[in-house]
This record gives structure tokens, sequence and C-alpha cells, in this order.
DNA sequence: CTGTTAGCGCCTTCAT
DNA sequence: ATGAAGGCGCTAACAG
């Protein structure tokens, strides 16, 4: 005979309280239709003999678990890691658990992942994830089964509603903030080109220098994959063009630090010879020399306000209307610009 | 009527295969009782049908779900991530995922948390969290019904296995290192003292002072809380005390970078008048000015190797008899000592 | 306000 | 190598 690992059931409960296993049900769920004196009777039992409802079990008999799934290609990104931060908080306070699932190796992984999110019967899923073309028709039958809500705007998933900051924006405050001072010719080291946040900020950057009859120079734009390693690089690279420039617009702090290490080993001054400026505000920024400034995303904001959403959706809440939100950055001076 | 969320269950497979519900569950389960030919044939009709297993009613059936909860105090923080990461890879590699849970508020919702994830069944549980000593009969309880592990040493949980670093070790490294490049007033700057790791740290500092036959010296020892502004502010206060050193060892790469910061406006240069080695080795640490010596610990292998212990607990491994199981750190030298 | 009756989808045990 | 019966712990639906 097996064993289950459960000890005290519901039936026990019931049968020690005398009363038959829905009531017990009842005051478990909440309900408002027991009387006082048997509630409180159960809760005593319930107190006693240690009862813990079994979440399969429960999970199995009603509809739905209160556990979410969380997809991303990189947990050890600062970035998605303090939007699973923010989604984490809002998920408990709304009494649901989050169940993490990372597809870094291979990005054709992520439909397998999914899948066994789906099969373990999350309520919904979070995509916190780079915004990246995929031409996969699994992904399109697996979002009509399951709700989900992506965090930056994922190109291949337009039915799911997403959440994300308005880089466009950003893109233009970092230009704007930039040309505030008198630059006029701002190099400018991006992401991955492939990345919708990346063509967004290149847009406003874009829309800032046009508004100020700049044309936007594309030899002094490099590519660069948002490590301190590439915006290194990238500088290395746009000092070795030769052409001038007095500021550069980094679109990561990571990259922005790199480039001050890149800038001060050819020699130059920050911000008197060349200015930077950054994105993100990771903690590192405000401590790195000189102080960056930058713009700042509300990550843990993204991750909250998705996972409100998503579970509004999950609740059948039909007065969500909002497919796409969008946040906006802040400009966070400090010294390197 | 209440309709299921699941669309084809295993009894539509076996009704489609002409089979008993049993034989499918077989092949689903991989066993090998079951002939090529029948396994094929209900193999093709999963796929034509595409069915996906209810993971809820297999874990109510069974004993297992495959699920490990993870439990730390600080998910926006750069050590538990990866730790997190590591555990999270590992899991994966053995058809596990991960539940999360942040008890950051109050330490005193942690045994709320453990009672959540026990309701959900979880296999096992994973704790990446501060060592601090806790005086709960609720943990006993509760660790006697769900197998665990601690990556850092709990003293609270003399009986679950620990997964660690070597502090006491580390803390030796970085006192040696320094004193090897002649250095003989050694300021540190550890984290909260009621952490094990940071004790341990403070041992190993102590061990290598004493080997060269150095005083250990109070005075010079500050309290801080690893960030950035706690070693900001606990340089300036080395400073303000008069006493001399030529070396700080910050017992975190944050600290270690803040203090530069607090050096530098106090316009000492690094390392001739004062040399810093840090401890973790965070990305930034590369690329701060001057690039930080430090310690590097083995994080995400420390969620690996915490994971795979956990998991070979859970699935009965009768061979596991370590029951604490330590990382060595390693010197990583850069610019700043 | 409370109880009864049916499952939820799968796995275990025992037969055959 | 396959099938039948029973149950995991709980909730939905309906009755009273």
């Amino acid at each position: 005979m097996r064993r289950s690992k459960q000890g005290v059931t519901m039936a026990d409960v019931a049968r020690e309280a005398g009363v038959s296993l829905q009531t017990v049900s009842r005051v478990i769920n909440g309900r408002h239709d027991v009387s006082p004196a048997t509630r409180q009777h159960i809760e005593d039992i319930i107190q006693r003999l240690g009862y813990q409802p079994n979440a399969l079990a429960r999970g199995l008999a009603s509809t739905y678990t209160r556990t979410l799934g969380f997809v991303t290609n990189d947990f050890s990104d600062y970035t998605w890691t303090q939007i699973m931060t923010g989604a984490e908080h809002e998920a408990r306070a709304h009494g649901y658990f989050l169940m993490i699932g990372s597809a870094e190796r291979d990005p054709n992984d992520e439909p397998e992942y999914l899948r066994l999110l789906s099969e373990r019967q999350v309520d919904g899923i979070l995509f916190g994830r780079e915004s990246r073309e995929v031409n996969d028709s699994r992904y399109n039958d697996f979002f009509q089964q399951v709700p989900a809500v992506t965090v930056a705007y994922y190109p291949a998933l337009k039915q799911v509603p997403t959440v994300d900051v308005d880089n466009v924006s950003g893109g233009r405050q970092a230009a704007e903030y930039l040309l505030s001072k008198g630059h006029r010719h701002i190099a400018m080291i991006t992401g991955p080109e492939y990345w919708k946040a990346v063509q967004d900020r290149y847009e406003g950057y874009r829309q800032a220098l046009e508004a100020a009859s700049i044309p936007v120079d594309d030899s002094i734009i490099v590519i660069g994959d948002f490590s301190y390693q590439s915006g290194y690089k990238a500088t290395q690279q746009l000092l070795s063009y030769g052409i001038p420039f007095s500021a550069i617009f980094a679109q990561s702090d990571q990259m922005a630090i790199g480039a001050i290490r890149a800038l001060r080993e050819a020699g130059m001054r920050i911000p008197q010879d060349v200015a930077i400026i950054g994105y993100d505000d990771i903690p590192a920024a405000a401590y790195c020399y000189p102080p960056l400034t930058t713009i700042r995303q509300p990550l843990q904001e993204l991750g909250r306000i998705a996972t409100q959403l998503l579970i509004k959706i999950v609740e059948g809440d039909n007065g969500v209307v909002n497919n796409e939100v969008l946040l906006r950055t802040e400009v966070i001076e400090r010294a390197s610009a």
C-alpha cells in the first residue's frame, strides 16, 4: 500500500469536527456561508490537527493553481532579475507563486518550456525576454491555451498584452540631454539590433537629433551586446575611426562603464573630452568613476504591473482593455555627462 | 457542468489507441514493459491528439511533483540571483522546476512561506539566505516533513545539509594576499555581524594576521551591510579615526567600490596610498576604476551543487553522506591591490 | 447554512 | 505485455 506524503486530510478534519467534507472545504476557502460557530469549531480542529490543504488536489478539482510561470533567457542578468523580483512581489501579494524557467542555451527550447509549464497547469505565463522575432507555430497554439503577458515587447506574440518601458522616449531623453549640454556629435553604442528595445532607443535618438536639425551619422553608431566588454570594445572601435564625437549614448550602463574604461585608457577625460550617458541605472552606476548619468528604467515596477495585468486576465477581469502599457524612463543626472 | 481546462486526457488517448489507460500511462512514464509496437502506436496518437499529461494529477496520484522550492530573502541581489541561476539550471537538467519565494520584508514570514510551499507539495526546498540565527519551532516541524538543503550555512537548521563557500579560507586568502604585498595595517569592512559568513571571513583574516604575528586591531574594523553605500560610509569612518592603515579588505565588491569612491574623494590613490581587495567578483569589479582585485566565489556552482544534493536526497539516494560541502574561493588579481 | 454525489486526471496494485 | 479496480485530496453542483 502506498503511503501518502500528506498526513492529515480534509476528511480527517471533517470526521473530527463531525461535519461534512464540504463544510470544511468552505471554511478553507473562506466562504461566507458557514455559521460562525461551525467555522470556529472547524478552524480549531484544523489548528489542532495541523491540517494543510493539498494544493495539487485543489488544482485538480478546481481549475486554477495560483501559480504563474516566469520565462526568461537570463536569470543572471540584472534587468530580468529586477523584473522578476517585481513580479514575484506582486504575485505573492495576490497569493500566487512563480515558477521559473530559463531558455538560455537555445531559444528553440522555449516552446518546450511553455509546454512543460502548461503541463504543470500554471494559470498564466510571464515573458521577460529579449524581443526577438520568432516564427514557430507552437507559440500560437500555446497562447491560445494559456493566458500570457510579455514584459518587453515581443513581436512574435502580437496577440499577447505587453508591458514595457517607453524606449523611444528613453532614447530621446538621452539624446536630448546630451544635446542640451551642447553636444552635436553624439555617438551611440546600441544593443543587439534585433531587439525591439534597441530599435526604439535608436528611433528616440533619431527623433531628438532631427528636432535639433542634426543629421544622424551612422558611422558613429556601433552595435554592442549590453555587456561591459562590448561597451569597451565598441568605444575602442569608435576611437579608431578617427571621426570626432564629443559624447556617447550607451544603451546600457554596463556598456557605458566599459566605454569609460576605454576612454580613460585612451587618455580622455570624462565628461570634459567625452560625455557619457548610460541606460538602466544599475546600482554600480552611482558608484563608478565618474558617477554615471543615465536613463533609469522602472524595472521592478515593470514586473509588478505585468503581473497585475496577468492576474487580472487570469481571474477573468473583463475590464482589461489596455493591451500595451508603456512606462516612462527618467534621466538621472550624475557626473559623466 | 464545469469545463476542465485540460483538453485531451489520457482516457482519450487510450480510447483512440484501443488500449487501457494503464498502457498509456506506461508509455508516458517510459516504462520498459510495453511492446515496441504498442508504444509506437500510442506515441503516434499522443502526437496527433496533442496530448499533454497533467502534472497536477500525476502529483496527486504519485508522491512527487518534480518541483523544488527556492527561498531567499532578496531576489534583486547579485549573490542570491547567481545561486538561483545555478540551481535553476541543475533543476531543469533533472526535469525539475523551481518555485520561488522571497521573505524579504519580515523574516518571520519565512515559516509561512515554507508552509505555503509545502502545501504545494514541493519535493524539496532550497534555502539561499543569510545565515541568521532563528528560534522558531515551526522550522523543525517543517524540516521533518520536507527535504531541504541550505546554501550558505544556516545555524538554525543544524539537521539540514549545507553547501557553502569556505569563507574562513576566503577571508584568509584576502588577508594573505594583502600581507604578501607588504601591508601590515589592514582595515576590514565586514557585513552584518550576525551572518555566519561574515564571522568566518573575519576568522580567516584573523588567522592570516596571526600567522604573520600581527595583532588584530579592532579599531580598524568597521561593520557594513554589503552595499556600495555602506562601503563608502565605512571608509569615511575609517578615515576619520586617524588610525593608519595601508589596505582594506572589504567583504563585498560593492563595499570595495564604495570604499574606492570615499578614498578618491579623500585624495588618496589606489593602490599606492591604500590597497583594496573585495569579495564576490561581481561583473562590475573588472570594469570599475581601478579594476578590483577580489576573492571570487563560485556562486552558480554553489546553486548547482546544492540542487544536485537536494535531488539526490529527494530521490532517496542513500549514498548521501556529506552533510556539509564547502567550495573554495579564488583570488582574482587586478589593479586595486 | 449544510450535506450528498460526482468527478478532476492520473498512478498503484494486483490480476491475467 | 496488458488490463481492471481503487484511490490520491479536494471542489462543483445541486439538494435540502
